[in-house]
DNA sequence: CGCACGCTTGACTTCTCTCAAACGCAGTGG
DNA sequence: CCACTGCGTTTGAGAGAAGTCAAGCGTGCG
């Protein structure tokens, strides 16, 4: 593992009063009062590419809120390989179900390096219990988070592999917002779609040679929406 | 539709102090004075195989606790097919996505007649803003929620159609507890494990004939647990 | 420069889908 | 009582898609 060290950098101490997309996250219900109960720090940590921000397994000990970046949930399967069942962006939460209790549910790999809030379980917990304004962030969070990955069912995993790919394409474009998209390795891809690296490959060539996708940069893609729209429909 | 109508008998004002399986449920941690706070009643209702608990995209006005029976949440996509996302059975919450207000995600149909408490979105609402004793049994539920569906993932949509069928019928044993275990109908079968119904046919077909299960009476069958693990995990 | 790693491509196998027909059971009506 | 009928299941044959194994390519890094 090349990458395995931790590749993240401690940025100190969060300010979440003044935090730039408080509207997307979790505390942002959240009143001045309401900062007085949080008694043990929020941290910034900026993560490389490869890094982890949890295994599956690891002892539940804080939630992480994305601010920028990507970062892939991972589980393992029966037959010890790995399948990607989310991708978080700016805005989502990862790990919430330390809140109820026990161990992480997946691994969380940064894809695009990331800049999180760590948000340990006691303060959470205490907010959660102290003032009310977070339960209603906190449901939104779960509900998203479930939706999501009903989504991800449906949308990801039916159909043929260019079905899916064109699908993927769309998922990441409204994620990241903003063009040219980068892609995700093909052994990822594979991960996401229930495919082998070698069909994941395929379907992304063939895209390439149709002008679906154009790539602009090594695994970087700008998108014909219109095209990949009636592709992901099914022709 | 032959069985379009409601088959739904209303059987009265449920009585949660007393329930049977309250630790189950939602209201597990709830206390004698929190029970005053309940002023809409709480109706428990029986459902018949085929009817329905609520319309995807239907304005959510309760949440259910599923007493008995089993129920799968489904969704359309893009095609118009319908997709399985869950099944739910005793101590199982379908609904919950209410509280995070709007509309539901899913339509809930009844497989196996189905003894459901209906709970209105006021009622858990203003428990959740009253009592905390209420927020961690709904952390547990959404938690459970998704777990549920990280698990049909990771579970019931890789491998060969075979590896699939074996861990539905392993799914289904530990969700319904007892033996021998009822089986959907083929197209739901399919519709479970992203199969068409010809394939999911011919796997259930050769488990028979194979005897890694015994049909007992019209699709009731008897496991053979050891078989069905090994070929769960491929041979 | 050369090695390593990930992506691409090819040939072949295997599995699933598709289309079509036959079967079996249950309810209906003659 | 039995033929008729509707619906879900089973089975078959052939086409198509994805998996497998293996080799070749390209880029970046030591």
């Amino acid at each position: 593992m090349k990458r395995g060290q931790i590749d993240a950098a401690w940025l100190g101490k969060a300010e979440c009063k003044t935090c730039g997309i408080r509207d997307l996250v979790l505390f942002a219900d959240l009143q001045e009062a309401d900062f007085q109960l949080i008694h043990v720090p929020i941290e910034e940590v900026l993560i490389e590419a490869g890094g982890f921000l949890y295994q599956a397994g690891d002892d539940g000990v804080a939630a992480y809120t994305i601010r920028s970046g990507l970062i892939k949930l991972m589980q393992y399967m029966p037959d010890g390989g790995q399948r990607i069942v989310r991708l978080l962006g700016s805005g989502s939460v990862a790990g919430l179900e330390v809140l109820a209790g026990g161990a992480y549910e997946h691994s969380a790999q940064v894809l695009q390096p990331a800049l999180v809030c760590r948000l340990p379980r006691e303060v959470v917990e205490r907010l959660n219990r102290e003032t009310p304004r977070l339960h209603r962030q906190l449901m939104a969070k779960w509900s998203q988070s479930l939706k999501l990955a009903d989504e991800w069912l449906t949308d990801l995993n039916t159909g043929t592999a260019r079905q899916r790919l064109a699908r993927l394409f769309l998922h990441l474009a409204n994620l990241t917002g903003e063009e040219p998209i980068r892609l995700l390795g093909r052994e990822d891809v594979g991960a996401i779609l229930s495919l082998t690296t070698e069909t994941a490959s395929r379907a992304v060539a063939d895209f390439k040679r149709q002008g679906v996708v154009t790539e602009v940069s090594t695994n970087c893609f700008r998108l014909d929406r219109d095209r990949l729209d009636r592709l992901a429909a099914g022709e």
